[in-house]
DNA sequence: TTAGCCGTGATTGAATCCAATCACAACAGT
DNA sequence: ACTGTTGTGATTGGATTCAATCACGGCTAA
């Protein structure tokens, strides 16, 4: 009869929640310091559960922690986001091949819609929001004890990033992402794992070359 | 003037170290309860470094916590072991590639000679320090951000069950898997990336497939 | 003018104390 | 005999408090 859900031994959990939120909506660049205190107050708890909240963040690598000094918002170098890249074009892969057979025909086609928005999303936010839900929704219908977190954190710490190459250069006329977009969905639709992992990572890849043919993104 | 290491701010991360130890080595097994005040009492601290201790090793996921109950050594079952297997699978070739054209002709050396000392290797303890020396150090030279990371906690993760492993059916007379180490050294020695790759792709999956033969090591 | 030094303030790290939660066992009812 | 319940003890979660450390400013001297 306990309607109030127990907010005994979550809040470090919601902290970094609400945190980690903050970071890949942009709203904390990389960079930015965060003080605990104002965390602890913003939150109405004590810092103990804040330091709980960073070591959670501080592992999945969108917060930086030195001892006695502070703890700020993970920045990337560029080859240190060309090797999440290239780290992700070898597993995802793998995740998808796990889901083929497992996603259903409405799966696959709420994946086709997701598509055929993103032709026509104009605003930034939307197309990065599409896109991330587009290709986290190829990976839903296995359930992974760790591949999936693992891919997802991976997404995480590169929001960022994404978000600023997209601002400065995403040129319209690109129509080659929307292209592999189909294609995967085709490869799917045709329950072709090999293929599909085939068209997956050679879009990953190619982002990555178009990402490094752009170092400007990481300066600063 | 300081000879006194600033134990400031390191206690966590301490106890984190000498927990990790432990289970790597076996001591404490998967499934065995860990009582923070225990932890605290014999490491001379109070349980507030111990919890972020546990919070970095469930980070690391070798520790499992349940809110408001307890920590316990983590298990895996086979499903997630063989995951954990095909996702080294994928990632450890390309770790591997990184460090291929970096590793100077001494390291190789080196190399073979722990290859050598392996096949010579009696005792099941000396065999799984050998093994996972032999194959971090093929990892060592390039300077990676996260992937030597990745790779390193995959290691740890399934540590245990490799002891179990090869302590219940290592057969004595199944000679591939020192000549999968031979072919890798020569792969490496050649500086021929693809073909090191290969071989050790082909070497974990033989590995997975051999333990999937074997899922009584998973029970209790 | 500039480099090095030192003191102060701000911030984090750790210990103790109290509250909330859960596991377990004894008990009562069927 | 078995199942559901309730109470107690053990254990974890969080707040407050104090100690250690570091960043940053002004100051002195070359």
């Amino acid at each position: 009869m306990t309607l109030e859900p127990p907010t005994h031994g979550a809040a470090g959990a919601r902290i970094a929640a609400e945190l980690r939120e903050a970071i890949l909506t942009g709203e904390h660049a990389p960079g930015t310091r965060i003080r605990q205190e104002d965390l602890a107050g913003r939150h109405g708890a004590s810092r103990l559960p804040v330091r709980e909240a960073l070591r959670m963040l501080e592992a999945e690598g969108l917060v930086t922690l030195v001892a006695n000094t502070g703890a700020w918002v993970s920045s990337l170098s560029l080859a240190e986001c060309e090797e999440m890249y290239q780290i992700r074009e070898r597993i995802e892969p793998l995740l998808l091949r796990f889901n083929v057979p497992l996603m259903s025909e409405a799966d696959i086609d709420a994946l086709e819609l997701l598509a055929d928005a993103m032709e026509r999303s104009g605003e930034v936010e939307q197309f990065l929001r599409l896109d991330r839900e587009f290709h986290l929704s190829c990976y839903t219908a296995a359930e992974t004890s760790m591949l999936g977190d693992m891919v997802q954190g991976l997404w995480n710490r590169t929001q960022h990033y994404r978000r600023a190459f997209t601002r400065m250069f995403r040129s319209e006329g690109d129509r080659s992402v929307h292209h592999e977009h189909h294609l995967l969905v085709s490869a799917i639709r045709r329950r072709d794992a090999d293929e599909a992992e085939r068209v997956l990572a050679g879009h990953i890849r190619r982002t990555r070359l178009e990402l490094a043919r752009h170092p400007t993104v990481f300066e600063n």
